[in-house]
RNA sequence: GCGAGAGUGGCGGAACGGCAGACGCGCCAGCCUUAGGAGCUGGUUCCCGCAAGGGAAUGGGGGUUCAAGUCCCUCCUCUCGCACCA
């Protein structure tokens, strides 16, 4: 027999699906049996590291069954090519940032395609040239058309010593990671788009995402953070001037005993002014500015703060109520200013403690009488009746709060309002290796959107690449100085270029009809393919990348070009691959080169090790012993089949025949192999669980083994011969059909072994059939108060009483039961019986 | 800190609230072989016991239940995200 040859079998037949194009799909009549699965493209950073095999492994099979299942696969893939790391490569090593890119990218294609996945590769796409980001600065267009994008002032972290913005990965303990100078924050003008505008309809949308995970729907509702309450106006004592805060709590508003301001808040300066405390607050102010802000939330941290001097009517009591700066206070949050209600919250509680502020109690608890002398925490629950609250006094809290609102609102003081955690997103980026956001600046006619018949705006190449300065593309005078196609005056080009993460929120769609030149996509073919069905990718990107593929997938169906809603039907969270409890990385010197593994084991035993070692959303331990079984498993699979391949061949040569008239022995390999081709199937469909799948072919496997052996052993049986004959030949090539999309260059092989002349991957996934489910004889366990003390094997169609006396009958269950009384029975058919004594 | 998860043998992991440890690795013993980074057979949670058998055990503590790895409360540890890494 031959040796399982993984490097030619795996060489022959990846050429061979590439030259049938066997990947390549287009549009059907039918569209219900379309099916796009879609594995978030790759950043090309040099190679392929063992998340990626794992990865696009998991999109492999999924891809690979529902083709056998009937679908018509739309399966591609591509390089989110824009980003830091080429820039970087040009500042260290010289090399352009485009031949860098690449570079890679034709590397790690070679990679991808030793793996044996199932690509449509004429849809590649590379965000980086010109022919894919031309679209995306069309995009920009239109959403600056329809007021989603503007310019704002924003801070940037500033490296003094290198006069450049570092990203938040360059800032290491506060300091520039190339100089180690401590970096400033510095406001420059930048362009935003306007997510919060899709804020409630995000939200809205995750209760119908039902075939994401809930914790990812969770961070995202967390992440977009509505909270509904009140804004409420508080008019300043002795100035013609208010402050408006907002609040969740309205209810408690006749508490609110004091007011606390957001340092940064533009008022302190004016409040402060000439007045006795201005140099300390000045002080203050300058103390808290350079703390961290996740820092100054903290619960333990300590709340300090310092009086203004001024002072805030509250609208309800109309009594004055000190302004105060406080440290916890954030400016991004809200108005940047809080109203103060120490008996119902607790940080206000401890900083009227500290400070010695009023504490009044507007909220009772109606189990224990609450009084503001002997609080030692705040009331926070909003399950009481309303005290001290004026025309409010006595009603409930819900009651109280609506009729506060509607006060507020009918004396104009305030409104009803909503509030969200979710800021509009900063797209603007001061690096080269992006895409050019298609802006000109004209001394006459001020901001200027370049022509869409302009696109695209070109990179140019001619640009240094020093690590200093501002916007690389400053540099190049040939792109920063153009004519304004309004007036026809001089412009200089917007030089920023675009967050990577706009590239990679529409490229799905570009998937569907990637080669059009005049439109970004075809939106027939969107309608077709879109929406994804299923998405998957590592967790780490559940809120930022898939909420901004859903905003722009709203935005492009608000432009008409799509009907989808939302751009992935199910999402597959995977974990990452670690090895010695540490995630894959250079540094810790802790990587496992695939291409090793491939050239040793074969890509069949890569992927087939990644598939089994975990199940696809936990992490994944890298075992090099592990990595041996699976390819013990594929060499015994070979051979199980190389040597039965004769007799598999032979029996197609004889008649039909009834497996219902075979023999015990041929009844008992059919009802594993059913209940084999169920596992498998249901495991796949229902929750993509590989590792249990794999084990139930490599226990099929031991079985069918164990039955050749066995048979050798009977030698021929006389009247179950054609009976074993057509159960084996079963056995074998389902077998071989179940484990292709797992191991497809070793199936194919063996499949054309098994005498078929076409492709395996022409098959139909088999069927389970519902006669060969059910086990002969079931087990019932027998418990006595809840432990296992004896076991059952009956048929299945005995009833209760019958198991019950049997049970009694049972010589291992007499020591527990003699002489005690019987008090219950819990019967739980088909599984087991418990006795309480 | 905030938000979200996870914790089961020596290891990776299985277990509709109903037999804890499927499957695989490793290890032990045996067979085969001139040899083995090959193959085959059997064993392998821990403790007591020659055995039959019994007891303990799913991060710690508590609870619900006839029955808890699974549900509830609480504590501990680890991982991911936090808006300029992608």
């Amino acid at each position: 027999m031959a040796k399982y040859d993984h490097t030619q079998i795996e060489t022959k037949w990846q050429a061979a699906w590439l030259t049938q194009q066997s990947a390549v799909v287009t549009e059907q009549a039918d569209r219900d049996k379309k099916y796009y699965c879609l594995v978030m493209f790759p950043y090309p950073s040099g190679r392929i590291h063992m998340g990626h095999v794992r990865n696009y492994t998991i999109g492999d099979v999924i891809a690979r069954y529902q083709r056998l299942r009937g679908r018509s696969v739309l399966h591609p893939m591509g390089w989110d090519a824009f980003g830091m790391p080429a820039e970087n490569a040009a500042i260290e090593q010289g090399v352009h940032p485009a031949s860098w890119t690449m570079h890679n990218i034709s590397y790690m294609k070679q990679q991808l395609q030793r793996l044996g996945l199932s690509y449509d590769w004429k849809r590649e796409i590379t965000t980086c040239r010109p022919d894919y980001y031309q679209w995306t600065q069309w995009f920009f267009l239109k959403m600056y058309e329809r007021d989603l994008a503007y310019r704002k002032r924003s801070a940037v972290n500033w490296c003094p010593k290198c006069q450049t913005v570092l990203a938040n990965e360059q800032v290491i303990d506060g300091a520039c990671w190339r100089c180690d100078t401590a970096i400033i924050q510095k406001e420059l003008e930048q362009w935003f788009l306007r997510i919060t505008a899709y804020a409630e309809e995000l939200l809205a949308g995750c209760d119908r995402l039902t075939g994401w995970p809930e914790r990812v729907l969770t961070m995202q509702r967390n992440w977009i953070g509505k909270s509904e309450g009140a804004e409420v106006t508080f008019p300043l004592q002795g100035r013609d001037d208010t402050i408006t805060i907002f609040t969740t709590r309205p209810d408690t508003l006749w508490g609110a005993t004091f007011m606390s301001l957001a340092p940064e808040h533009p008022l302190v300066e004016r409040l402060t002014t000439g007045s006795p405390q201005a140099a300390e607050v000045r002080a203050f102010v300058e103390r808290t500015s350079r703390l961290e802000k996740a820092a100054r939330t903290a619960e333990e941290f300590e709340k300090e703060g310092v009086f203004t001097g001024a002072y805030a009517i509250n609208p309800l009591t109309n009594r004055p109520i000190p302004i105060w700066v406080a440290n916890f206070v954030l400016m991004e949050y809200g108005t940047g200013a809080v109203m103060a209600v120490p008996a119902h919250d607790q940080r206000d509680f401890e900083f009227a403690k500290k400070y010695r502020l009023p504490i009044t109690v507007v909220v009772q608890n109606p189990d224990r009488t609450l009084t503001a002398e002997t609080m030692t925490e705040a009331y926070v629950d909003e399950a009481g009746w309303m005290a001290d609250s004026g025309a409010q006094t006595g009603l409930s809290q819900p009651d109280g709060k609506r009729a506060i609102i509607d006060h507020l609102v009918a004396h104009n003081l305030g409104a009803r309002s909503v509030h969200y955690r979710l800021r509009d997103w900063g797209i603007s980026r001061q690096r080269y290796w992006g895409t050019p956001i298609p802006m000109l600046y004209c001394d006459r006619c001020g901001v200027v959107p370049v022509p869409v018949e302009q696109l695209p705006v070109v990179l140019p190449r001619d640009v240094p690449f020093t690590g200093k300065g501002g916007s690389p593309l400053r540099e190049s005078q040939t792109f920063l100085e153009t004519n304004c196609p309004r007036c026809g005056g001089t412009a200089r080009r917007e030089t920023d270029t675009m967050d990577t993460f706009i590239d990679s929120s529409w490229y799905f769609l570009r998937y569907t009809s990637p080669r059009e030149t005049d439109r970004p996509f075809r939106p027939e073919a969107a309608d077709y393919w879109m929406p994804v069905d299923q998405y998957i990718g590592g967790i780490e990107h559940a809120v930022l990348h898939l909420l901004y593929s859903r905003f722009f997938t709203k935005v492009v169906r608000d432009l008409g070009l799509t009907t989808a809603d939302e751009p992935f039907t199910n999402l597959l969270t995977q974990g990452m691959v670690i090895k010695d409890g540490a995630k894959m990385s250079k540094s810790k010197g802790n990587v496992v080169d695939p291409n090793q593994i491939i050239e040793r084991y074969g890509a069949d035993t890569a992927r087939l090790f990644s598939l089994f070692a975990a199940p696809p959303e936990k992490d994944l331990e890298w075992d090099d012993h592990a990595v041996e079984g699976a390819s013990r498993f594929l060499n015994r699979v070979w051979r199980l089949i190389c040597d039965g391949a004769d007799r598999v061949r032979a029996a197609r040569r004889l008649p039909p025949f009834d497996p219902q008239h075979s023999s015990p022995r041929a009844q008992a390999l059919l009802r594993a192999l059913h209940q084999t081709i169920h596992k498998v199937t249901t495991d796949l469909d229902q929750d993509f669980q590989f590792n249990t799948a794999i084990a139930a072919l490599m226990e099929f496997y031991n079985l069918l083994s164990q039955w050749e052996t066995e048979g050798h052993a009977a030698a021929t049986s006389t009247d179950g011969e054609a009976g074993e004959a057509a159960a084996h030949a079963a056995a074998l090539n389902t077998l071989v059909l179940l484990l292709a999309p797992f191991a497809p260059h070793l199936a194919e092989e063996l499949w054309r072994q098994l005498g078929h002349p076409a492709s395996v991957f022409g098959e139909r996934w088999p069927e389970a059939e519902p006669r060969w489910l059910k086990d002969e004889l079931i087990t019932i366990v027998l418990q006595i108060n809840g432990k296992l003390r004896s076991q059952l094997q009956v048929p299945p169609e005995l009833d209760e009483a019958e198991i019950q006396s049997r049970a009694m009958a049972d010589p291992k269950l007499q020591p527990w039961i003699e002489g005690k009384t019987i008090r219950k029975r819990i019967y739980v058919p088909g599984r087991l019986l418990n006795l309480v004594v």
